[in-house]
RNA sequence: GUUCGCGUGGCGUAAUCGGAUAACGCAAUCGCCUCCUAAGCGAUAGACUGUGGGUUCAAUUCCCGCCGCGAACGCCA
C-alpha cells in the first residue's frame, strides 16, 4: 500500500484505547510470586538508552523477600518468559530485565496507523461530555498590551487547543478588568484634553497618553480625583453620558488588542469580565452571612479561615462598602459554574495571586459546594526585564507588538539574505516572527520566571520555533518534489534514525494528554522539538530521492507523518508553519 | 518575620509521578553545501545537580536543617 493511500483505506479511527500498550503486555509476562500485576507493571519502564533496550524492568526491590540478587531474579524472569512475537529480544542486564520490540512489527504497526489518521492522530475522546472555562489573558482596559501579559495568553491559548484535541467543549474567558475608578479618570482626562478622531486612530496609546497627564495634573491639582471618582459614581448609576465613554473605551481597547490577538490566532468565547459581576455579586454576599462565614473586622466584611489553614482572612467588602477582588471572582465562579457546568475550571494566572486563589476556593468549599475542588489555579512565573521588575510606571516596558514586529523584520532580514526569490516573503516572516516569540514563552515549564532580552527572542537557531518551522518546511518540500509510486518497504524503517525517530511518533496522543492533565503546554513544545530533531537526523541519514522506489515510499511516508504532526503540535501552540521558508 | 515557589556546565533549560553513563540549546573551538532547504548536520570542550544530613538496593527527583533568589502576607487587581 502506498504512503497515499493508506492515509485513506482506514475509516476507523483509531483512538489511543485501540492501541497495544507494550507497557500493559510486557508486565504481563512477567511473573513473580506474590507480586501483583499492579506492582510489577508499575515497574516496567521506558528504557533510556534505546540502544540497552526499549523497555526495563528493575528487580532489585525483590532481592530481599526473595533473597536472591537482582541479577538472578533478572536472569529467572528471562528464562521463565516465552518470547511473544511483538518482542525481539529479553536480556537480564546488571539486574534489569531489557525488552526490545520487535522493530517490523512495531513500525508497521504505528506507520499504518499513522498514516491512516491522519491530522486526527492524537485526537482523544477522554473530554467527551466534560466542560472545561479557562480564564487567561484577562487584559485591562485602556492598558497596552506588554510582556507580561504574554504568558498568560499563549499558556491559556495552548491549554484551549489542547483540551479541544482531547474532545473537552471549551469556553475562553477573557475576564476583562475593565471596572474601577480609573475609568473616572479617563474620562475626566478625555474631558480635558480627548481627541475623539486621535482615540480612534491611535486607540490604547491614546488613552494612555491622556491618562498618564491625568495623574500629572492630579499631582498639584487633586480635585480632579474627586471629580474622577464622581464620573465613575455615574457609571455605576448607567449615567448615560458616562456609560456612552465608558463602553467606547472598551471598544477602542478590544479592537487594538484584537490585533495582538489575531496575530497570536488567540480566541475567546467570553469577555464578561468585572464590570458584569457587578451586580452579580450581591448574592454571593447574601448567601456568605446567610452561612454565617463572614465577620465584620475593622469595618471590613471578611471571611475567616480555620487555623489549620494558615492563611490570612479574605476580604469580602471593604470598609466603606465596596466590594473587592475575591468577591468578583467569587461571582464569575458562580456564574461560571452555574452557566457551564463546568467539569473543571482554570485560572491561569502569574503566581503572585496563589493566596487569593486558595483563599477563593476555599471559601466556595465552605459555602459547601464540593465542585470549589474542580477550580485549579494554573500558576505561572513572573517575567523581569534585564532583571529590573515590569512596570509600567516606571517606563520599564516592552510592548508586545513591538517585539512581534522586530521578529518579524528579523525573519524579513534572514530571508531576504537566504531565500530572496520566496514568494509571500511578508507572510512568512510573520509566522517566523510571532512563531520564534510563541515558542519561546511555551519551552521552559511555566513556573519558571522569564527573563526577556532581545537576544534570545531574536536567536532563530538551535531550540527556538524557526528550527521546527525550518523541519516542517524541509518535509513539505520533500514532499513537493519526490513522487513515489511503490508501496510501503516496512524493513527499511528499523535502522536507528527510522526506529527512534517512530517511537517518537508513536508517542505524541500521550504526549498531548499528558500536557493537558498537567496544563503544561511546554510538554508539548519541547516534544514538537525533539521530534524535529530526530527528524533531522532521518533526513541526513537517508537520502530519499536516491533511494529505490520502495525505500522511497517508505520514507515518504515517514515524512508525511512527520510533517502533520509538526504542524498539528505547532498549531496546539498557535504557531504556524510555512511551507517554504 | 511567617508561608509558598525556585536553585542542574559560563548562560537558558530537560530528565516520562525514585531507576542504568544527568539530556538539549545558546555562547566557544573545529569540521560538513558539484547531491532532497546550511534557519541544517557532526565533533571537541564544559556539571561531585546550592549546601549538610536522612530514607532506599537505587535520589536531580522523597523528608529535615541551612544558604541564596523570587513571590505573597486586610481594605489594589
Amino acid at each position: 500500500m502506498s504512503y497515499k493511500t493508506a492515509m485513506w483505506c482506514c475509516s476507523d479511527l483509531m483512538f489511543k484505547g485501540h492501541k497495544m500498550d507494550y507497557k500493559v503486555e510486557i508486565a504481563k509476562l512477567i511473573k513473580i510470586d506474590d507480586v501483583s500485576f499492579d506492582e510489577i507493571l508499575s515497574l516496567v519502564v521506558a528504557a533510556k538508552d534505546s540502544a540497552l533496550a526499549d523497555f526495563a524492568f528493575p528487580c532489585f526491590k525483590f532481592a530481599k523477600t526473595l533473597r536472591k540478587s537482582p541479577v538472578i531474579i533478572a536472569n529467572e524472569i528471562v528464562s521463565s518468559i516465552e518470547k511473544p512475537a511483538f518482542i525481539e529480544s529479553i536480556e537480564a542486564v546488571n539486574g534489569y530485565v531489557n525488552f526490545k520490540l520487535s522493530k517490523l512489527n512495531f513500525v508497521k504497526e504505528t506507520v499504518d496507523k499513522t498514516l491512516a489518521l491522519g491530522e486526527s492522530f492524537g485526537k482523544s475522546t477522554e473530554g467527551a461530555g466534560k466542560t472545561i472555562c479557562i480564564d487567561y489573558s484577562s487584559i485591562n482596559i485602556a492598558k497596552p498590551f506588554h510582556m507580561g501579559h504574554l504568558s498568560t495568553t499563549v499558556i491559556g491559548a495552548a491549554l484551549y487547543r489542547i483540551y479541544k484535541k482531547l474532545g473537552y467543549s471549551v469556553v475562553g474567558i477573557n475576564h476583562l478588568g475593565d471596572w474601577g475608578t480609573q475609568f473616572g479618570k479617563l474620562i475626566v482626562a478625555y474631558k480635558m484634553w480627548g481627541d475623539k478622531e486621535d482615540i480612534n486612530n491611535r486607540g490604547i496609546n491614546a488613552l494612555l497618553e491622556i491618562y498618564v497627564k491625568f495623574h500629572k495634573e492630579a499631582e498639584s491639582n487633586p480635585e480632579l480625583n474627586d471629580t474622577a471618582r464622581n464620573w465613575f459614581k455615574k457609571i455605576e448609576d448607567g449615567d448615560s453620558e458616562a456609560m456612552e465613554l465608558f463602553l467606547w473605551f472598551k471598544e477602542v481597547t478590544l479592537r487594538d488588542v484584537q490585533k495582538i490577538y489575531d496575530r497570536l490566532d488567540v480566541h475567546f468565547d467570553s469577555y464578561n469580565g468585572e464590570s458584569f459581576y457587578n451586580d452579580k455579586m450581591q448574592p454571593v454576599i447574601d448567601e456568605l452571612e446567610a452561612k454565617g462565614l463572614t465577620k465584620i473586622s475593622n469595618g471590613a466584611t471578611i471571611v475567616e479561615f480555620d487555623q489549620s489553614e494558615d492563611m490570612p482572612p479574605c476580604l469580602i467588602k471593604k470598609a466603606d462598602g465596596a466590594t473587592l477582588y475575591a468577591t468578583r471572582d467569587m461571582a464569575a465562579a458562580f456564574y461560571r459554574k452555574n452557566t457551564y457546568d463546568f467539569y473543571k475550571s482554570l485560572y491561569v494566572v502569574a503566581y503572585q495571586q496563589n493566596l487569593h486563589f486558595k483563599q477563593l476556593f476555599k471559601v466556595i468549599e465552605m459555602m459547601g459546594y464540593d465542585w470549589a475542588k474542580d477550580m485549579i489555579h494554573v500558576p505561572f512565573g513572573m517575567v523581569s526585564i534585564e532583571g529590573g521588575k515590569l512596570s509600567t510606571r516606571d517606563g520599564n516596558v516592552v510592548f508586545l507588538e513591538d517585539v512581534l514586529n522586530t521578529a518579524r523584520d528579523k525573519a524579513l532580514e534572514i530571508i531576504n539574505e537566504k531565500n530572496p526569490d520566496l514568494e509571500n516573503k511578508q507572510d512568512v516572516a510573520e509566522m517566523v516572527g510571532t512563531g520564534a516569540v510563541v515558542f519561546g514563552a511555551l519551552v521552559g515549564s511555566r513556573i519558571k520566571d522569564i527573563s526577556f532580552s532581545y537576544d534570545k527572542v531574536l536567536n532563530f537557531e538551535g531550540e527556538t520555533g524557526p528550527y521546527v518551522q525550518y523541519t516542517y518546511a524541509r518535509c513539505c518540500s520533500l514532499l513537493n518534489k519526490i513522487e513515489s509510486s511503490g508501496s510501503i518497504n516496512y524493513d527499511n524503517l528499523t535502522s536507528t534514525e527510522s526506529y527512534e525517530l517512530i517511537k517518537l511518533i508513536d508517542k505524541y496522543p500521550d504526549i498531548v494528554e499528558d500536557a493537558g492533565a498537567k496544563y503544561e503546554p511546554s510538554i508539548v513544545t519541547r516534544y514538537i522539538y525533539n521530534l524535529a530533531v530526530q527528524f533531522n537526523k532521518f533526513y541526513l541519514e537517508q537520502n530519499i530521492s536516491n533511494s529505490n522506489e520502495q525505500d522511497k515510499c517508505a520514507r515518504l511516508a515517514v515524512v508525511k507523518i512527520v510533517q502533520n504532526i509538526i504542524k498539528d503540535g505547532m498549531s496546539l501552540l498557535g504557531i504556524k508553519c510555512p511551507t517554504k521558508m
